[in-house]
DNA sequence: GATGAATGAGGATTCATTCAT
DNA sequence: TATGAATGAATCCTCATTCAT
């Protein structure tokens, strides 16, 4: 539940080619995609540039790369959160945990994925960040609709707007968020939702 | 207090100059700075890359008077209602309108802000947008703060953490709001409001 | 009715743009179009590589270029001799001469046809040139069937084997024949037909 | 006397370096010399391209061996010809009728030699390849200059052009011939040599 | 204001080749 | 024999920028 320091790999397991692409990742997410050459990845790794497309076919492919695996799993944890017990308020609560702990645990993955969508839309074979995130998106509002159907959350309010807003709320957190603060994930997540529960005017 | 349309100047009376930062912005935004290229600009309006350079010393030149003209605007535009009288809620709740309606009118210039903020981090000359961004982060500060005091606001939560999480939520829009869609900007942030103020809580 | 030597242009207009095709032609037709760069292109132009895309999309672009003017007006003095008056002959006579001259006066391009019809047939975009081809046959080998009907012709060989016979011998000729040599086009045409009308045997 | 067909190899007695070579005569006939790569090869051989460098020490080698061996070959098939007792034109017609069953059974070495002698004439260590081809002209000048003073030959003709019109038409047949099609190679021999003997005209 | 030609630095990618294992 | 990682030079192409006209 560390997040990754310098160049450490995320979950590869140590092969060259999985380094290579923490590397990337880091990158990408720090200065962006288009921004980083391929000779950035290469000098961080100690090799020339020319060396890593032993390792990939192209520099998108990289990206898709990194983004596919982040992008599955998290669908991948959202979607065990939702089909666990629970109620719809306990449910919400371990996504917005999750979801914070993503950021913490994975900082460039979700770096990338905030900022890099809008490019990697216009490309080939990267349909699948669109898909994920629908189904993603499909998943967050069945709890919010769940919890307005017990009771629990308010109805009164337009349920797709909810989710936007607490969505990029929670993912831009990436930018300000510093993993080796003092501040840790799961007290922005405690203090985003007691905000967001209880509301902002006193009382 | 309706949005540009097409690729009409924003409030340049009317200048050529005025009317090629209008397409820079427009294209910035929409493709990002670093992928648009001089030509692109040029393409759009309708002369070659090399004579843009009469009106502009650089591409970098054009995204600065870009970004510097809308961010006097905006800290002018909240500096006005902070100085305004009214009660912290009220003022609160005119901050947020500002801002839906400044996505609404000049969504390429926030999307700017929003998107390239890192970028310009390195750049030289552009440290008016760190500074800009730091004066305006105190007045809603200030706004928030003696909301707190007069006990409109909670007092139990984290002043700048909530800032941010508001600050994140409100300018994140400018990816998803459509100013030519049905939902309209002032319902909008009534919506942001209503979940922020009173709670997703039921009861 | 004199060779080209040294860069001078074919048959462009004085235009810079024709002036680099001319090179472009050359080289191609010397080194091959693969092992021709850029730079061998620039350099000979004398001018840096990177120019040679003011005037040009791509290294593919010249190629389709240089081709495509070259099999235009190969086929229109193909098509202007079959459709003049004449027996069959007689018309045979001028494709015969014509091609010879053809190699005389364009060599590099015909060069190119000779060579690099393989390379080409798999890139896009460069399917006149096996659509050309084949008007060219059709034309050539009406005339021999013509002349086959009106008795001038032997009927006793497939004339399509004749044409191929026909064809690779005047086309390949362009690898020995120097247009600045004492053996003029017209002295080889005349062989050629004198030997291909005639035949080898003697009485 | 029948084709090779997919990767078998030619005469290599069942060595993995011939079967190498013959993949890549193949390759480089097909794609050409310089747009074969070296890993090209390899993935046909189910190798990786570093292990090609155990059996060969270049590219270049393979070319060169390939060509050699052809040559070699063809050379002696030549010269066992002229060598051999019989009039010039039962000589000739052997000369022709050789050529085009090597055509037959050898497409990819005698495409190699067609297509890429230009290629080869700038690099080092392929001299052998005009110094066979300068003995090979001279052992069917001497065939068809013997005829002429027999007098089975007009002799009304540029000997040396009449060479290189035969030369040119019998190989550049490798471009359209098709090894396991219907048209037989001693068919086209016997209709080039109809053509070529009695010559065009009727009567 | 604009053109058209060119620069020069760099960017992704290719590829023959080497070499330790 | 073969692998897998890497080299290093070259290749096509891009692009912000300059400048004479």
């Amino acid at each position: 539940m560390t997040p990754r320091t310098g160049r450490a790999p995320a979950k590869n397991g140590g092969t060259r080619r999985g380094e290579l692409l923490g590397i990337a990742a880091q990158l990408f997410a720090t200065r962006g995609y288009s921004q980083t050459t391929v000779r950035d990845i290469a000098d961080e790794a100690g090799i020339l540039s020319g060396s890593l497309y032993h390792h990939f076919a192209s520099k998108e492919d990289m990206l898709r790369e990194i983004l596919k695996e982040f992008m599955d799993d998290l669908l991948a944890a959202f979607a065990g959160i939702a089909g666990k017990d629970g109620t719809p308020r306990e449910q919400f609560d371990a996504l917005v945990y999750t979801a914070f702990a993503t950021i913490h645990e994975r900082p460039f993955a979700v770096a990338l994925y905030q900022n890099e969508s809008a490019v990697v839309g216009s490309l080939a074979d990267f349909g699948f960040v669109g898909k994920t995130s629908l189904k993603i998106e499909k998943l967050w509002l069945g709890v919010l609709q769940a919890g307005r159907e017990t009771g629990e959350f308010r109805d009164d309010l337009e349920v797709s707007l909810v989710y936007r807003f607490i969505r990029d709320t929670v993912w831009s957190s990436v930018r300000w968020y510093n993993p080796r603060g003092k501040l840790r994930h799961d007290v922005v997540a405690e203090q985003y939702l007691a905000m967001l529960y209880g509301g902002l005017l006193a009382g």
